[in-house]
DNA sequence: GTCTATAGTTAGATAGAC
DNA sequence: GTCTATCTAACTATAGAC
């Protein structure tokens, strides 16, 4: 029994594989957490068989360790683009948008970061524990500058950034909870479980006002 | 083989060992969640064996439903208090403190119950869903109201939920998080998971400051 | 690269003695 | 009411043929 070539040059299948498996693994890892999912599930769901599967990575946690490691690199992203030289309330909303959008884009990412955090984060590196809190650090700066200039209302940095992270991260965390509150009279949809973009719209509507009046000093 | 007696009289030892039981299965359900948790932690977090826990309740979803049932009801409670006689921005302001608090106080739970949401409200049942859903439609009528006599500023009554909801549980959701990121350098407190009062009541102020810009007309 | 077969664990639940 | 022993099912992972 050989293994899969680890970093060097990966041919056409074999990029193709990883790629279904790590979609299929997505979903069912998102949906059901860690110890929720399996192996089975996961060929099911990427039209792999098993063994086939642990061709491809090393084992259940390695394929979750990959999500997981991406997951986190893309969520820390749009807190580097905050721009302490821009207008102060417009980074802050800006952010804010963005980080809807991405619980409307990818909400299933949202959710098995969620469901990690909330376990403990006890699958997550001690090292990327320490980027995230040197980069959280790194904006706290920024708002207080901006506080101190009066540019912002004055608000605790941390605090902020942990309200406008619940409350977009919400609309992909718990879509299950908003679907069963606002109904879905829209039957017209096909019902895969996503909140439509009208939920959006209004949710965009709404953490604008909400932020901005917050903020604007 | 016999089983423990349902609703009727239960003994002293029946009632502290139930309590024993259940008590075990709020810390590993909701650190584990459903699927990773197993009757071997309950046994042995209560200090009981495995067949003893199953001669008090029928099999683990059993335990796991009795746990559900009553977070929902404590859930719902506060949402019922709000008064549509009382001054709308403090009613509504006195919601969003008496929900940090129980994220504050019954962290467990909150973290219990947002596993279930997260992996899609499977083990809810139909009914409690209703439930839930009358529930805050009724609620929804009452912010509109004020927001028709001129007493709170015009949001959308869902949406203004869903932030409360998302910000407040938050601090019990994603806890682990928020150590992460405000480390603890208080080294002085036994560590044992938990935030600590100053974070709760600098989340307190910013909430209020929050909500109040939001909705003071 | 992919498959069938299976080893090795672990978990939920039950039987039956005490 | 509580225990030891055990059954059965599910799951991760590996062996080895093709």
């Amino acid at each position: 029994m050989t293994t899969a070539p680890k970093t060097e040059k990966r041919s056409r299948i074999q990029r193709k594989n990883r790629k279904l498996i790590l979609e299929a693994a997505l979903d069912v890892f998102s949906a059901h957490g860690y110890r929720g999912s399996t192996l089975d599930q996961i060929a099911e769901q990427s039209g792999l068989s098993k063994p086939n599967i642990l061709y491809y990575f090393q084992g259940k946690e390695a394929i979750y360790q990959h999500l997981l490691a991406n997951i986190l690199a893309s969520w820390l992203e749009p807190l580097e683009a905050i721009d302490r030289d821009g207008d102060a309330v417009e980074e802050i909303i800006a952010y804010v948008q963005t980080k809807l959008a991405l619980s409307q884009q990818h909400p299933r990412q949202s959710r098995l970061f969620a469901n990690e955090i909330l376990q403990g984060a006890r699958r997550i590196s001690q090292q990327s524990k320490d980027e995230l809190k040197v980069l959280v650090e790194a904006t706290a700066e920024k708002i207080r500058a901006w506080i101190e200039a009066g540019r912002l209302a004055s608000v605790d940095p941390y605090h902020l950034l942990f309200s406008i992270w619940a409350s977009t991260q919400h609309y992909a965390d718990f879509e299950s909870q908003i679907t069963m509150i606002l109904g879905q009279e829209t039957l017209g949809n096909a019902q895969v479980g996503a909140l439509d973009e009208q939920t959006f719209e209004q949710a965009h509507a709404f953490l604008d006002m909400q932020f901005r009046r917050l903020l604007t000093p």
